[in-house]
DNA sequence: CACGGATATAGACATCTGTCAATATCGATA
DNA sequence: TATCGATATTGACAGATGTCTATATCCGTG
């Protein structure tokens, strides 16, 4: 960790900055996006989040998610808590089940911005 | 380097899957996604591609980015041979210059796919 | 309250990544 | 062709990342 910077959700973040196409990034707004970027950017992570999205509500329990993966139950919950720190999953827990369910906006504003197309 | 996946270009390969949130990726199309990602999800690459892509026609010479940032010119050379690599940007050499142009089309079928918007 | 199942955390380890200094390559021009 | 400036490559190194096993925590149920 170095210097933090101010609290934002992934959409506020990127909702603050204009499309990538129309504008160079400043250096704090380009630290707000890459931990974003980089959280989706794992081949794991990415069909978790896509399975996610496919339940119903979006929303998913972690035990099906595991057997979806051929990885160890602590590295699909490590992932889990990697999108979940990213604020593109969020967390429920309902007795001893815990939901994970996709944060459409964080997504649809980072599709926005890389895809220069306005929110 | 494991099992290589078919040459795609970025285009290509975000354009074969459905949007995120509607149906699951398998494996081959979050191997061909992520790296896609772990390209842009790094603030200074971040930075250098939006820069590229506020100059005139998208397109920069390098001579004019490594000023831009503080960091050594093989280290921007670096990063941009990154970005080329994934397919974000193109190439070319003109005289003793060398000029980087924003893949617009990969931009945003990626915004596409992340966003859930139909391409 | 003790147990059992669901999920998370801790610690270890190999691999990947970002950065730099040093050096190579390439092309224009004197 | 000798040189110089623009860009790329190499090699080194510290720190981040993905995975595992072992273990802890949390909660419902007998």
């Amino acid at each position: 960790m170095s210097k933090s910077l101010p609290l934002l959700t992934p959409t506020e973040a990127v909702a603050c900055c204009s499309p990538l196409m129309k504008q160079p990034l400043s250096e704090d707004e380009a630290a707000q996006i890459a931990p974003l970027l980089k959280a989706l950017a794992d081949p794991v992570r990415l069909r978790l989040l896509s399975l996610v999205a496919s339940y119903a509500d979006q929303e998913a329990c972690v035990c099906d998610l595991n057997d979806a993966f051929d990885l160890s139950q602590p590295t699909i919950s490590h992932h889990l808590k990697v999108l979940h720190e990213a604020g593109l999953l969020d967390r429920s827990k309902r007795g001893v089940w815990v939901y994970y369910r996709v944060r459409a906006d964080a997504l649809s504003a980072l599709g926005a911005l890389l895809g220069g197309v306005a929110t």
